[in-house]
DNA sequence: CTGAAAGCGCTTACAG
DNA sequence: CTGAAAGCGCTTACAG
């Protein structure tokens, strides 16, 4: 079942059943009437390939997530289960973009030679906007992709701050707010004696120590820097760092600057015999699916991955170079204590 | 860059170019290598919508997967957390699509109706095949879909011993061989006093659960209904009738009809002040990534995803009916005691 | 081994 | 408001 063959059902031209298919407002509504249920009436759709060679903007958005390795080390493990986002991110884009007529079109990038490839994609009109998600930093490939298509979007690629980032369209997190957020709530709740448990050397990571020290300078509270120790965004790390910190401070409260440090913090508190919130208060950052659980119960900090998702397919599909910047928010569970 | 222009650098017409791009044999190789240099030099490809139109099948294949909610209830927990493979799986399918050239257009499916819709993505080549999974049993659109295309892949949808089962092209687990090798694992270690947690009433329940009895048959161990109890796939009814089965039997290990399960054992256990595997043995079923935790160290039973997405991907590609039937492993950690 | 021509199923100025 | 015709960029018999 093709155009012609509505047309003909339905007593018309072909450009009228396109006109029909479009929704174009000139054509006569009894017209217009009839040619609609002829292709009800046979379930015609019209055939997609045709469209976009005839002009027609795809129905279809790619959402590029890097799985690169770098040096032997996954640069971002974006893949997998230390992914905070990925699989949330991925189903809240497909919702996203299906309640704008879209359909997702989703490819791993494991090599950054690829990145130039994905231009066809855009050139070929396969899609129509795309989602870079968990790429290196300064990558220069992408950057030019981006930088000479606007409807190519970049997921937390930029700092917030980059004097250049008007000419990308980008989805920010304002992870330093988050890290301020963070140190604020347990200040908030009485804590003076906050330790910090930074994370790696991604832009992230270091944003949201800066976020820390800027809560703490703000509330009058000296920094001290035996109290900012290194867990890489790691379990392991955070679990030895942890066990240090509790030997030798005082400290009543440790803000991670990620879930999974958070979790090596909560084990190193445990095995030292130690309560939550009790003795020891707690915060992470990422809401990762198990900080849900009943024994951890850990007060967090999130961004709203729906937000981010239907911020990105949007931009995706409008191709304007516009920044969104994202403010995360806490998440009260019960790892916090509240000191009089 | 299209075709003409290249036809026009290379001095040929665009039919050898198409031969080229084809890589047809019918090509004098001193053409060929000529027509070659120029779309390399410049990174000239093929517009994919032409291609198609002209009647070249589509280089994409679908990956549609149900989040379907009937009678208030998720029928199947595919998506987020819950979902055993479904992560892993997603990834898997894309990388094998990768290996062959394929693109992976990924759908979630969240109302049955839309089913039948899937049709005009086949019809109008949209896509070359499709792989489903997490959809209802007895889905009449399903089936119907995929017994008049034979590049429609159901995962997990018709029983394994179905009489019309080579009507479909069907990708499969032997869950009643994993529920038996769950149970042999125990029998083999010493176990005689083995109570199931069987699941609901899915397909895969049903099977784990006859697996657990044959085994038990064939060692001539007597079957206890009183240790058989229901979990539900739920960690919290687990729970409950773990701490049950606890109080009331003389068990020595427990197979779980799948991880979740285990997951709500594991905790019944400890509530119970005993230990794993000393005091109670514990198998799960799905390897779901907690169960690799340290405190957990769950022995469990599974099969392999990528050998599933790749068997998964081929099949759409090839479009040839036939069912593959992937047989469960157990994956060994520290969960089970081995009796003397 | 190669080229000219028809055709895939749409959209869109253009003319009326 | 509607139709005839050109065009999108390929592939593929057909003829040579």
């Amino acid at each position: 079942m093709n155009s012609t063959e509505i047309a003909k059902l339905a007593n018309v031209s072909r450009s009228t059943v396109s006109r029909v298919i479009n929704n174009y407002s000139n054509v006569d509504p009894i017209t217009k009437k009839k040619v609609q249920d002829v292709i009800n009436k046979y379930g015609y759709t019209p055939n997609i390939s045709a469209r976009n060679l005839a002009g027609k903007a795809n129905n279809i958005i790619g959402l590029f997530i890097a799985d690169i390795v770098t040096d032997n080390v996954k640069e971002r493990e974006f893949i997998g289960s230390d992914s905070p986002y990925n699989n949330r991110f991925i189903k809240e884009v497909i919702k996203a973009a299906h309640s704008k007529g879209f359909l997702v079109l989703i490819d791993i990038i494991t090599d950054n030679k690829d990145v130039s490839k994905m231009e066809t994609y855009f050139s070929n009109k396969l899609v129509t906007g795309g989602i870079f998600i968990g790429f290196p930093y300064k990558n220069f490939e992408l950057e030019k992709l981006a930088r000479t298509n606007s409807h190519v979007v970049l997921i937390d690629q930029l700092a917030i701050n980059d004097p250049n980032r008007d000419e990308f369209s980008l989805i920010n997190v304002d992870d330093e707010y988050g890290g301020y957020i963070q140190t604020n709530y347990l200040i908030n709740h009485g804590h003076k004696e906050i330790a910090f448990i930074e994370g790696d050397n991604r832009l992230s990571a270091i944003a949201r120590k800066a976020g820390y020290i800027k809560a703490l300078q703000e509330s009058k509270i000296n920094i001290d820097y035996n109290k900012i120790v290194y867990g890489g965004y790691k379990q392991k790390e955070s679990y030895n760092v942890t066990t240090e910190l509790l030997d030798n401070s005082n400290i009543t409260a440790i803000v991670c600057a990620n879930d999974i440090e958070a979790y090596g913090a909560f084990k190193a508190i445990k095995k030292k015999g130690l309560r939550i919130p009790e003795d020891i208060s707690l915060i992470g950052y990422d809401n990762l699916e198990f900080t849900n659980e009943i024994q951890l119960n850990l007060t967090t900090c999130t961004i709203d991955v729906k937000d981010m998702a239907s911020k990105a397919v949007n931009s995706s599909i409008v191709g304007d170079k516009k920044e969104e910047i994202l403010k995360p928010y806490i998440i009260e569970r019960k790892s916090v204590l509240k000191i009089k």
